[in-house]
DNA sequence: GTAAAGTATGAACTATAGTTTAATGTCAAC
DNA sequence: GTTGACATTAAACTATAGTTCATACTTTAC
């Protein structure tokens, strides 16, 4: 799969795949290359990348993912140490989650503001503030 | 309200009030000067600074903020216009609740993949659901 | 009345996440 | 054998969201 190929394939800028590449982001694991110098991608690459759009997806910078991928393929962490990490990342991802979910309320209590004030506005009613 | 005052209650440095005052985010409505020149920050100030968190949260830009709120304040927008925005950004906060779950799955797959290492290793308890 | 703490300003600096450019190499088609 | 589409690199550039710095004025504490 060449680097047009990938890009294509996840919707993501070439420019941008080389930028990961430089950011440690993707490795000898996710391409070899051709006696041309041509990267040729495979399919690990197409889900690592997948993997980066699902984390910024979800607030996790590149430098976070870059420290995450690097402990988890760092064998010199115990089984506990792993656990302990991961248990640490389901928490603050529990917590976005919250928040976003939250967010998400304030957003829906907007749009029902606005649904409402066409109902009300029939009947001049004066329009307290939102929030 | 002086600025420290207002960066306790919000919990945001003094250097970022000051650079959303460049950016336009806070204005005279929000505070007035002493005759020494220090700002007075009023409690329209904490609820903009309320908003501006709450929007970066769900993935508003400055800027976005900044046009939305100058439309909004000019009465430029319908409640059409409104309701698009609202149904706009809701539509992004899914988006990042989906990426949020799918990272949560993953970092879960691996937690029970450790555990289940554990089980066969030291005849464990299966692992009961984090949080 | 001097030092420390707080405030002000503009300008430079930083980090993140890319994008663009310039210069060059490769390959397939005509 | 030249044109066009693709590939390579390093380096410069951009935008966003701040932070830090230098310098200076004001207020509070001792």
């Amino acid at each position: 799969m060449y680097i047009k190929d990938l890009a294509q394939a996840v919707d993501i800028p070439i420019s941008t795949i080389r930028y990961y590449e430089r950011k440690k982001l993707l490795t000898e694991e996710h391409f070899s290359r051709l006696d041309n110098n041509y990267r040729i991608y495979n399919e690990q690459a197409v889900e690592r990348l997948q993997l980066i759009r699902a984390g910024q997806q979800a607030g996790i910078t590149l430098s976070e993912m870059q420290a995450y991928i690097d402990d988890w393929e760092d064998n010199n962490l115990t089984d506990d140490d792993k656990r302990m990490f991961f248990n640490a990342k389901l928490a603050e991802i529990e917590d976005r989650l919250l928040g976003l979910q939250q967010v998400r309320e304030y957003v829906l209590s907007k749009l029902e503001h606005l649904d409402n004030e066409d109902t009300q506005l029939a009947f001049n009613h004066p329009c307290e503030d939102i929030k």
